[in-house]
DNA sequence: GTGACTGCAAATCATTTGCAGTTCG
DNA sequence: CGAACTGCAAATGATTTGCAGTCAC
């Protein structure tokens, strides 16, 4: 894999934010450092990247893929209605992590991803029902 | 909500299978009964059972939604090699799964979900390595 | 030099939607 | 009858891919 400037960024960019962003927001994002990038580099990137163990793809619900710069074992609480991802702080699920993993070996797993749904901040707020514009 | 052939056709051809198909697989295997039915509406009606819990929509990862006719609390094993979803016995995770709803409370969350990744039967059989089509 | 990479545009895939005609209650 | 529903085809949204030119080593 070579150097080059585009992937230098996305993956900077990436590693500085906390949003766990999809491809077209980093996109955005970019282009303010970099007017030039193409929204297929950046999906090439990722995708690179995220094979090469680099970064994290998330397999969250919801239609768009978000990347994680983070690769410490940590889980996420995804918003059910405007999509946001936030971590949970690690450590949190150790035990349980550690029970999980015990009855994977019965199961033949190699992995697991847990989420949980939980509205942000944001929507909570919006108190307003809230049956607008749901993901999932 | 009305009653429909097609409706009914579905949610029986959903609760007779194991295999938590995707729409278009649920739309192939119609077809052999109901030559007629559209693709559109077993989406339409997949959307609206879901919608009024009569089936469960999962938030696998890959990028087709899989839909299960078992509305039991259960958790799902996924290939991630061809994205087949596969039942974890009901029970397996029943001291875990109070363990999470405890620490769900702190983090102001009112669901998860759970999925375990490993390779199917058929894939594992495959073992001519298997870089080819896998998904995620 | 040449293989990896880029920007761009067109292609693909899953899902959704608009519409005109049907069916259910 | 009027609302809910259907098949069909076109639209949308996210992601991928082909291509011709460029850059890293």
């Amino acid at each position: 894999m070579n150097r080059t400037a585009q992937r230098e960024a996305i993956l900077k960019e990436l590693r500085s934010v906390k949003s766990h962003p999809t491809a077209d927001e980093l996109y955005t994002m970019l282009r303010v450092k970099m007017p030039t990038i193409s929204l297929g580099t950046v999906y090439r990137n990722l995708e690179q990247m995220s094979q090469a163990g680099i970064v994290r793809k998330l397999e969250t619900a919801g239609k768009q893929k978000r990347f994680d710069g983070d690769l410490s074992e940590h889980h996420h609480v995804r918003c059910p209605v405007c999509g946001a991802v936030r971590d949970v702080s690690p450590g949190t699920f150790d035990r349980i992590d550690r029970e999980i993993r015990v009855l994977m070996r019965d199961l033949q797993c190699d992995s697991f991803y847990l989420e949980l749904s939980g509205k942000c901040r944001v929507c909570s707020r919006n108190k307003d029902q809230g049956g607008e514009n749901a993901e999932t």
